[in-house]
DNA sequence: CAAAATTTTGACCGGTTGGACAAACGTTAG
DNA sequence: CTAACGTTTGTCCAACCGGTCAAAATTTTG
């Protein structure tokens, strides 16, 4: 039986880096099937041949790149935790997920377009992993309803409306800054967003008295 | 001059609404360049000349698609009226928009794959018709704050998160019902997730009382 | 150094795809 | 009927694309 780590030498480690990063630049702006070898051997600096000898199939790249993106992708999740002050927990939440847009724009690129093709490489995780991790956070989150200390809602379409607000600043990020024009659309709107998330989540629109 | 709109036969007018329903259905599905006109012409239940006859060439289907989308999927925003109750009329602004995801999912995600590739066919348009749109708009919104009659935020934003939250239903949609399950990931996934949001957008998370 | 193992590349292949074209088919008006 | 016009299709092509292969270049190892 071969082990479960394929032994590799240091350039293999090396050149698999190099190619897994050209491939989560070019997949992550052009989508799986808008993207071709040629261009992710090009951006790695290598001939199409000499990138397949590392990764075989095309697919395989891109299979590889999924498998890393969602350990960290749901991390932030993991780390909402009972403990501490639930208003806290969601605003530590919600700001980490926008900072992930913020720094891992290409990396939220490629799961929406993963998730928008119908997620055909990764359904089953998101019906077997995700669904159970929701679950378990969804239950900690009813938790503090019952208890009184945050109102009393839907816990899944709670995670799913932090989902949608701030991953929309990476992959809706072209028309944030069309929209927002040269002046607001600088590096200032990732904290004008945060602003306004944190007062949407907390207190929504109302006028206060 | 020929004049802007082209004489067409009654069989030109019927075949290419065919055409442009099965374009939606395949490029939503697909994407621009996951899709060939092979797999258009298949929907729509001719040969591949002749949808060519119709349309010269697959991106004049794309674009028409797309001018014509733009126009229906603006109307919710721009119907945003400085008349009635503020709280009501953005109420009504987000209902709108999530039955528009409810009932035209395919047009949602058209959308949402041309953004994420960078927008190269309509961003003039964002910096232009639709930065107009909303600032417009939020100007509208700035005044209710002025009076009083919503909490004081950052309109534009107000605006994205109205946008990413419904149309996360439909771009999302696979991932929404993995989560959901079988249970709760039926029709009645919508009407939840417009209770969930009202309670978000006036009321926030904070406990009463 | 020299053999062995690894890495790189140019040339090539078969399948797909967007699109052209001319010929055939159908329809309609005089 | 028939000429003109509109519609449909089979055939074909050139470009592209994923992937193979054998041979050359390079690195590692004894």
């Amino acid at each position: 039986m071969e082990g479960s780590a394929p032994r590799r030498t240091r350039i293999q480690q090396e050149k698999r880096e190099l190619i897994l990063e050209a491939a989560l630049e070019v997949f992550s702006a052009n989508g799986f099937r808008g993207s071709t070898i040629d261009q992710i051997a090009e951006a790695a600096g290598m001939s199409k041949p000499n990138l397949l000898y590392y990764f075989r199939r095309k697919e395989d790249i891109h299979e590889t790149l999924m498998q890393r993106l969602l350990d960290t992708w749901l991390a932030p999740l993991r780390e909402l935790d009972d403990i501490g002050d639930p208003l806290t927990e969601l605003r530590s939440y919600i700001r980490r997920k926008l900072e992930m847009a913020r720094d891992f724009p290409r990396e939220s690129r490629l799961f929406a377009n993963e998730i928008l093709q119908g997620a055909p490489r990764i359904k089953p995780m998101l019906e077997g992993e995700l669904k159970t991790l929701v679950d378990e956070k969804a239950t900690v989150i009813k938790g503090w309803m019952r208890a009184g200390k945050i109102a009393r809602t839907d816990p899944w379409h709670l995670i799913f409306s932090i989902w949608a607000t701030t991953q929309h600043y990476a992959d809706f990020d072209v028309q944030v800054r069309a929209v927002l024009g040269a002046d607001r659309g600088g590096d200032g709107r990732f904290e004008d967003a945060a602003r306004f998330l944190e007062q949407l989540f907390l207190d929504g629109l109302k006028p206060k008295g």
